[in-house]
DNA sequence: CGGTATCCGGGCGGATACTG
DNA sequence: CAGTATCCGCCCGGATACCG
């Protein structure tokens, strides 16, 4: 049983789905691991997402402590996001995650992947 | 890109959390890693859940490969599920998670957990 | 015992318009 | 450029009742 921010998670995997989970968040770590990225750059990368969306990920992610957000003083504005310490150990887990998938859907189904 | 059941996905990460995510899969995996188990022991370990949602995340987990289910032709009926080969390969990636999960719990509240 | 069938509310996620 | 604000549809997940 683990506790987190007035939840209550039968068990710690729950916990980190909770964090990772959803829709568009490991793909932002994902990117965010390679290189740091501003927020267009990263919204070029996700054509589907809309801008509430990503910037609703992002709030979560930085206020989870997994990922940082700097703010360049300057007009235009310039806000650059970056892997915390705490989303860099997440990487080999995403990497982990990857090649199962990857290995599950050759399985399944070999002829349908690109 | 992956291909999975006409669904594409950016990256394989995310065939994967749509395999084990939402708020019931990864519970029901780790106590099928531990021993094979009928639905109503399932039910009794995860009290919260309503029979429907367990069935139909049994049900999903079995179209996936990920469980087997065996029904004994008997009355009362019988039903028992167990990991398949691909559930099992899986068994160490949730042990990656919730260890993640745990050390960031400690790092975050460390007055918090339990 | 191990399920369906039916109804339903909340919230996740999206579309669109506006802003410092 | 990097966001808010507002509105809204859908479907995930739950409650309840019934069934072989």
């Amino acid at each position: 049983m683990v506790k987190y921010k007035d939840k209550e998670f039968r068990c710690s995997i729950e916990l980190t789905l909770q964090l990772i989970g959803g829709k568009w968040k490991v793909l932002i770590l994902w990117y965010l691991g390679e290189r740091n990225m501003r927020f267009g750059e990263l919204k070029r990368e996700l054509p589907q997402i809309t801008q509430k969306m990503l910037t609703k990920q992002l709030r979560e992610l930085e206020q989870d402590g997994i990922i940082n957000r700097f703010v360049y003083n300057q007009v235009p504005p310039k806000v650059e996001y970056s892997l915390s310490d705490v989303g860099q150990s997440l990487l080999p887990i995403l990497t982990t995650l990857s090649d199962w998938g990857v290995s599950y859907a050759d399985q399944t189904e070999p002829n349908t992947n690109l």
